[in-house]
DNA sequence: ATGCTGTGTGGGATCGATGCCACAACGACT
DNA sequence: AGTCGTTGTGGCATCGATCCCACACAGCAT
């Protein structure tokens, strides 16, 4: 439907201040001490330009505004891969955070890949955004940042630690507490699969996965650390390789949640039973995890609010740039559901 | 780490062209032309500015620039959940095709709620963005941005049919095929659920269910018709009602991922056995209906494709804007699994 | 010499909004 | 009458990059 009649101010081109300004009588001066509350008015006189800016559908420059103010609000979010669940939420909930304070988001999916990010962080250096939260994949985007003097908040995993605000999980502390459970469940053979190691978030899961292991005094066996590509083919194409030789271990510790799916899909390929034949612990707890049957045994991150807190760093640190660095560490917890059970040969 | 030095240049505010084009002993008009690769300029004049301007790290100021040149590189995304996957992957689909073409986006989520649909649009026009790509939920959304004469392109669902431009998947022929396969199997009570009907993609896909009801000479049985709210809980809710009478359906079309949730966790929370006690169908397949089991019969669509297409709109709208509107229909296929088989009654 | 073309560079206005500063008008007080 | 403060408004420079236009200079033909 097309509307009325074609209002003869707005068909033509957008209304600038100025013109604001000369409808209402006023000089540019006083229009935009109306417009932005900054500076004294008097009241009808901020009537009329209110109504004026309306009239001619009037809505500021941001371009103009913050080339003036040197200042913009609007923060980059950069993240690896907006498909992936767990970045839609961090992303959802970074965006809700910032549209709430006020800013405006620009977000780009980098895909993970080096020089994307690099295009994608000066993107945001041209736009002058106010600061930038950042899934990153390499130390390098952190620096070139910081270096332009842009404060960034590390989420997730960490690069340039103790440079920048960061918010991540304990990691480590849940990737033990994951594999002790499934110790404490009888299990001594258990498997790790993994997809990196360069990054904080696969150093520390790895690390907790060998603390339980040593602290219930099993050896360490470097056959049972399966380290796989990041897409789900390739977990699973993993997943296989361990879980097909007679001497298979009796539970998966899965590092994320890609790889829980490759974990899964390649059990339902092989016949082996969850949790009979085999038990699987993921990391990161996606909806997929509470509908199949069993329900499968995971930590859960709130994605959500690490993006939340990110930007909430990030805002407390334009509030105040000489403040020292910040790490915020959430909590995670292990939700277990039908996927574990104790080994086969200890139950029988 | 701390980068060894502080270089003098890079500890200072941020360079412009005007300091570059000092570096390198030019003006700034010079500078200009030598960077951006409009005019004329010495080849090794050009080598000497691109050197300084390394040299101070500079980049280009993307506000000054939009300012002067009346237009913008970046395009608006407005989606109404980032959290729902099918959001999430339109949006990763425009991301990356804007990115690939040179342009940066902005994000906005705005809940579903049309107010903040209303400012995150407001903040569109005033960034100037060149365009919009939305799926918006209400009217008067694009209304306001083509007054503001920014054009549009609607995905997933239309409101503004003619105006814009538009990418959108078949819901009616979609809605029919999935209802068809249902007949086809033996189905004749058949229940649908649905959360609303005042977009597009409700009413078109109730519309394609009874038309193949129609085609089947079934009378249409209002009660069949489950209107829910639009989260998993109510959908849930909305599924149990229906299918704990004793006259319940033999099979269920849930009219999105949302709602195939929530009857998929109803059906296990009644005990019915999926397919034997209960068929489903659902409209937008999403990984857990490949992971369940049964995996679960879905109308597929690429929501990737969707977010694609429509930045590939915007831009052949931005190159010709005097072309007349154009609506992308995208194909969505019928994705069989085993969560549909012929009734109980007929099979026995 | 004069004119002409082609190559290369710089001056300066411009985009839109802001905010400092100056100043006008007016009433109140010394 | 003169000074002061209060209230209210406008002039103008400014932010950084762009790009139109003028102009300089070389080489070459008339």
């Amino acid at each position: 439907m097309r509307s009325a009649a074609p209002d003869p101010v707005t068909v033509s081109r957008r209304a600038t201040i100025k013109e604001v300004a000369e409808l209402a009588g006023v000089s540019r001066s006083t229009a935009s001490r109306a417009l932005t509350g900054n500076g004294y008015v008097a009241e009808p006189v901020r009537l009329r330009v209110r109504q004026a800016a309306s009239e001619l559908g009037y809505v500021v420059d941001a371009m103009a505004r913050s080339l003036k103010q040197q200042s913009t609000r609007s923060i980059g979010v950069l993240v690896s891969d907006l498909r992936n669940e767990f970045y839609a939420n961090l992303a959802a909930g970074a965006s809700r955070q910032a549209t709430r304070l006020g800013y405006t988001v620009m977000l780009i999916d980098d895909q993970g890949i080096p020089e994307d990010e690099m295009a994608a962080v000066e993107a945001f250096v041209a736009m002058r955004v106010a600061g930038v939260v950042a899934t990153t994949v390499t130390a390098e985007t952190t620096r070139f940042l910081l270096r332009q003097r842009i404060p960034v908040v590390e989420v997730d995993r960490r690069f340039s630690d103790g440079d920048c605000d960061a918010v991540v999980i304990d990691n480590r502390g849940s990737a033990r507490a994951a594999t002790r459970h499934l110790l404490e469940l009888g299990h001594r053979r258990i498997a790790l699969l993994i997809d990196e190691d360069d990054w904080t978030t696969g150093r520390e899961r790895r690390e907790g996965y060998a603390d339980a292991l040593e602290a219930a005094g099993i050896p360490h066996d470097e056959e049972l650390v399966v380290p796989t590509g990041w897409d789900v083919d390739a977990a699973r194409h993993g997943a296989r390789a361990i879980l097909r030789g007679a001497d298979r271990p009796t539970a998966v510790f899965a590092a994320n949640n890609v790889l829980a799916e490759g974990t899964w899909r390649a059990a339902a390929e092989l016949g082996l039973r969850i949790p009979d034949d085999l038990s699987l612990v993921a990391f990161d707890d996606v909806p997929w995890m509470s509908m199949v049957t069993p329900g499968v045994t995971a930590v859960a991150q709130d994605a959500g609010a690490m993006g939340r807190a990110a930007v909430q760093s990030l805002l407390d640190r334009l509030a105040d740039p000489g403040a020292g660095t910040r790490t915020v560490v959430l909590s995670a917890a292990l939700r277990q559901r039908g996927s574990t059970a104790p080994p086969a040969d200890t139950a029988a």
